[in-house]
DNA sequence: ACAATAGCGGAGGGATACCTCCGCTACAAC
DNA sequence: GTTGTAGCGGAGGTATCCCTCCGCTATTGT
């Protein structure tokens, strides 16, 4: 059980094959991931091409649409998330259910325009989700059978209570790490803590 | 106890004093408030004045610049929302609280963004801050009279954890209700619902 | 080494945003 | 009614953005 065996669902961005292209299609999502956090989704395509270091066109070619930006992006980023999934999986339940929410907070955090961006109107991002879901959803499952989270808990609640509380805005990270105990409180089987 | 008799302090905006003036005043704010809604803080400020059916002029001459309207028409809002705290003055203590938390959410899901924006860098803000303060502390200080709710819980935590349930992006308003509730069940002192 | 070609960069046209400035309008006080 | 003036509107200069197009370059396969 500490060693899961089934292939997690990948949701990987197709890379380009030649080298140049490779690298130019990697800088720019890196570029578009920084620009993205500090400016929002409104932030100028012009301003990540440049600061990739590339052509406005060779953005164009890659990331026909904005929307194609946001996906890749996002993508991407899930499919870290998912795969620290395993990183948690020694852990007790509980334990191993809050630390992975704790990491997907960090890893959300800065992309909350993206995600809300790309709620809107989720089209193919499916995918990505199910990818989440299938990484996250048994250490919760996990929790409510040692007893420890509440059984009439749904796993898609809980992520987007975890998803509220991580776009936040806090004081300092003190009082976000409070909030987020506050929340998971709720998911606690039994009675909370003294 | 039911008729506060102290005067809620005021965060109100100051208003021109000539009639037509006044009138486009309003209509800016209103139109900003759609705007905002629909676009984020990104959006035009012509399309503002555009939709209040004034000359960009106009615009600049009451909000010489953005922060200062993001700031009336957040003020404005949080100034209704305190006048609602007596609304639910008669309620029990945890069903005003949550009464009150309630509304909280109705009036500040539409304005996510341009409470990320003033949140970024407050300097005149804090009163806005202050006057919900003075309308949701008591509320939440029966609540733990009452032994409701946690008695270590801070006022500040508990907003924040809500404005955080507030922001996120629901598949359906029954799925944000029962977060909402998972949330505020942390909040609970004592065990958990069952 | 060489050729074929995938991929590059950025000039440029059209659109829109920001913000200022100033002649004109209509409100308010008398 | 008259009149002084607060307030109006929007033209227009500057800046930026979006996106396309095409001559050039670098990579890859032989």
């Amino acid at each position: 059980m500490s060693e899961p065996t089934f292939v997690r669902p990948r949701v990987a961005v197709q890379r380009p094959h030649r080298a140049d292209a490779r690298r130019n299609f990697d800088a720019l999502l890196e570029a578009a991931r920084e620009v993205f956090a500090e400016q929002g989704t409104s932030g100028s395509l012009e301003e990540v091409a440049r600061r990739a270091g590339v052509g406005i066109g060779t953005l164009y070619r890659n990331f026909p649409t904005r929307q194609d930006l946001f996906h890749a992006v996002y993508v991407d980023e899930i499919d870290q998330l998912c795969q620290t999934a395993d990183d948690v999986a020694d852990l007790p339940p509980w334990d191993a259910l809050t630390a992975w929410l704790q990491r997907f907070i960090g890893y959300i955090a800065t992309k909350r325009s993206i995600l809300e961006e790309l709620n809107r109107d989720s089209p193919m991002l499916k995918e990505s989700k199910e990818a989440m879901y299938a990484a996250g959803e048994p250490l919760l499952a996990r929790a409510q059978a040692s007893g420890d989270a509440r059984a009439d808990l749904a796993f898609a609640d809980l992520l987007q209570l975890v998803i509220g509380v991580a776009n936040a805005t806090y004081a300092d990270e003190e009082q976000r790490r409070r909030v987020l105990a506050l929340a998971l409180d709720g998911a606690r089987a039994g009675r909370s803590t003294a």
